[in-house]
DNA sequence: TATTATTTCCCACTATTTCCCACGTTCTTT
DNA sequence: AAAGAACGTGGGAAATAGTGGGAAATAATA
C-alpha cells in the first residue's frame, strides 16, 4: 500500500529519487512508467501495470475512436525503467515533456501506483480544482462518517 | 473517545509532542497522518484510517475526475508515522507545509481522531468562520437537545 | 574507422533522519 | 510540603537518504 508524499529533484540526466519510503512498497526494483491522466506520470508496479492495462485492452477494440484514445495515451507511452543502485529512475525525456517536468518534483503514492508532478504544475491543479474538492468533500459528508 | 485542546510545540526537527491524554487513546505506538480538508493534519490510528481509506477508494477508479482529486488531497499525502520514546511523532515536511505549521500547534482530539493546527491558522479559522458556527448551532436547535 | 556524443554504471559527498539520552517543569502521591 | 513520577523540550551521534559527477561502455556521425 503505497502512499505519501514527497518533493524530490530531477537532476541534470533526467533521473529523480524514488523516495524510500516509496520504493519499500515496490516490489523488485523495475517499474512501468507512463503518462497519467492530468499532467503527471504514473509509475506501476510491473503487477499492478498489467492488470490495468490487460484491463484497459479489453473494453478496447481499436474500432472504437475513444478506445484508441485511451490506448495511445495510456498504453502507448508505457516504458519500463530499472531503478539504479540508489534507488532513481531515468525519466524517458518525451515522457519528462509531456508531463512538464523542470527539475523540483512532487512525489506521490495512490496506494497502487506512484505519481510525479512538477511542483509548480501540481500547486497550480491543486489551485485550480479546490472548489471542486470542497464540494466532493461536503458530498461525502454524507456518505463518508467515521463512527 | 479521544477529546480535549492542547497546545503544543513543534521543535526544530519537526517533531511535536502527542499530549499523554490523546495518547492515552491511542491503541499501539503508530499514527496515520495526512492532510485534513481546511488547513490541518489529521492524525488516525491505523484502524480508523484504514476504514476511512477503504470508503474514499471504493468509488475511485483512476479515470474519474472526482474520484482523483480526493485520492490526492486526502490519500496520497498519508504516511504512518510512529511515536518515539518521549511519545513525540515527526511530521513529514510535505505535511507541514500544506497545513502551515509554523512552530505553536494546537492538537485537539475529535473523538475517532486528532487534528493538528498552527495556532494562528486555527485562530483565523475560527474568525472566518464564526457566523456560520452560530448559523449552524441555530439550525441543530430544532432537532438536538440535551434533555 | 576514427571521433564525438550519449547512455549506463559506479563512487563519493552532504544533508537529513533516526535513535538515544538528558534536563527542567509540572503533576501526583504520601 | 516533600519526594517521586511523568510530561514537555532539546540536542548529539550514528545511520541513511538524496544529490552530483566521473569513467567506462555503447551508440551515432562523419
Amino acid at each position: 500500500m503505497i502512499t505519501g508524499q514527497y518533493r524530490n529533484a530531477l537532476d541534470d540526466k533526467g533521473r529523480i529519487l524514488i523516495p524510500s519510503r516509496l520504493r519499500a512498497e515496490v516490489p523488485g526494483n523495475t517499474l512501468v512508467i507512463t503518462s497519467g491522466i492530468d499532467r503527471c506520470l504514473w509509475l506501476f508496479p510491473p503487477e499492478e501495470w498489467k492488470q490495468l492495462s490487460d484491463k484497459l485492452m479489453e473494453a478496447a477494440s481499436p474500432f472504437s475512436r475513444r478506445a484508441r484514445l485511451l490506448q495511445r495515451r495510456i498504453i502507448a507511452p508505457a516504458q519500463e525503467v530499472e531503478l539504479d543502485k540508489a534507488g532513481r529512475i531515468l525519466i524517458p525525456p518525451s515522457l519528462k515533456e509531456t508531463a512538464g517536468l523542470k527539475k523540483e518534483c512532487i512525489l506521490h503514492g495512490i496506494k497502487k501506483y506512484i505519481e510525479i508532478w512538477d511542483v509548480e504544475e501540481y500547486g497550480s491543479y491543486l489551485q485550480v480544482h479546490e472548489d471542486e474538492f470542497q464540494e466532493a468533500a461536503e458530498e461525502l459528508g454524507g456518505s463518508v462518517s467515521f463512527f
